[in-house]
DNA sequence: ATATTACCCACAGAATTACTAGGCAAACAC
DNA sequence: GTGTTTGCCTAGTAATTCTGTGGGTAATAT
C-alpha cells in the first residue's frame, strides 16, 4: 500500500471541489456527506490543504472551502506528496538519498530509484482535469 | 511504502544465493550474518520461499538453501508478490476488482490500476540475471 | 549419539493508520 | 452584543501491521 485513506480522501475531496466549481464555499460537513467520509477525519485533511495554499477557506455561514486554481494546475503528484507526506516505495529511498549504510554496494537501491522517479513522474503527469475527463468518458 | 522488509530482505537473500550459486547448499546463518539480517526474522523468509518452490532447501549439516533455476527466470515482481503478499497501491484494488462499492462511479480507480499495471510490469520486467548485471558494471 | 541444519508455533514491542473527543477562533445574521 | 455556523487545534485511542524474539521439533551428516 503507497496511498492510504488520507491521499485518497484528499483527492476526493479535490475532484468534488472541481465538480462544482461554481466560485461558491462548500462547508465541510457537506463535503464529508456526500463522499461518505468521517467530518472529523476529513477536518485534520482540509486544514494540510488548506495551510500549503491547494484551496481557499473561510469561516462561518456561507464559509467552506474551494479551490482556487484552474483544475489543470493541480497535479495528482502535488496532493499526495502533500497529504501522505511521501511516495516512497522503501524506507531506503524515504529518509534521503543515502540514509542506508549499504547504499555505496547495495543492488537493489538503483531499481527502488528508478521505481520512484517513475511513479513520480506517473503522478506529477497527471491533474484534476484529466480526472474530470476521465468520469465525462463513461 | 510499498515493499517492507520483509520484500527486501527477500530480495537480497536471492541475489546474495545467486551470486554464491556453486551448487552447494548455504545456511541460513551465513546469509543472514553477511547480509545482517535477524536470523529468525529471515527464517520465516526463507520459509517462504521454500514452500513456493523458489529455492531448494536441505537439513543437516552441509545443508541449507539454494536456488534452482537460473537468475534470469526469477523475477522481482514473483519473489516480491511471495512475500509481500500484494504489491498494490491502495487499498480499493488489493481486494479484488470490485470489492469498494464506489468502484463503479469512482473517478480515480482507474488511475489506480493504471498505476498497479505500471508496477507489476516493471517489476516483472527486472530478473535476477539483471540485478547481477547492474552491480557489475558499478 | 551428536552436531548441524531447516521448520513450526506462538508471542511481543513499536509504529502506523484511521479515527474520535472536546474545545477554541473567526465570520456572519440578527 | 448574542447566537449560530463554520473552520482550526490538540490530544487520545482502538485496530492493524511491521519487525522481530523464543522455544521447541524434525531431518541429515559424521
Amino acid at each position: 500500500m503507497i496511498v492510504s485513506t488520507k491521499g485518497r480522501y484528499a483527492l476526493r475531496v479535490m475532484v468534488y471541489l472541481a465538480q462544482r466549481c461554481t466560485g461558491e464555499y462548500i462547508p465541510l460537513k457537506e463535503i464529508a456527506e456526500s463522499e461518505n467520509i468521517s467530518q472529523k477525519y476529513l477536518e485534520a485533511i482540509m486544514s494540510t490543504l488548506s495551510k500549503a495554499g491547494f484551496v481557499d477557506a473561510v469561516h462561518g455561514k456561507g464559509g467552506g472551502y474551494r479551490l482556487n486554481r484552474p483544475t489543470e494546475e493541480y497535479t495528482v503528484g502535488g496532493i499526495l506528496k502533500l497529504t501522505e507526506g511521501s511516495l516512497a516505495t522503501v524506507s531506503c529511498t524515504s529518509q534521503g538519498p543515502s540514509a542506508c549504510s549499504r547504499s555505496t554496494c547495495c543492488q537493489t537501491l538503483p531499481m527502488w530509484e528508478r521505481l520512484d522517479k517513475m511513479i513520480d513522474e506517473f503522478f506529477e503527469g497527471i491533474t484534476l482535469a484529466d480526472l474530470l475527463r476521465e468520469s465525462e468518458q463513461a
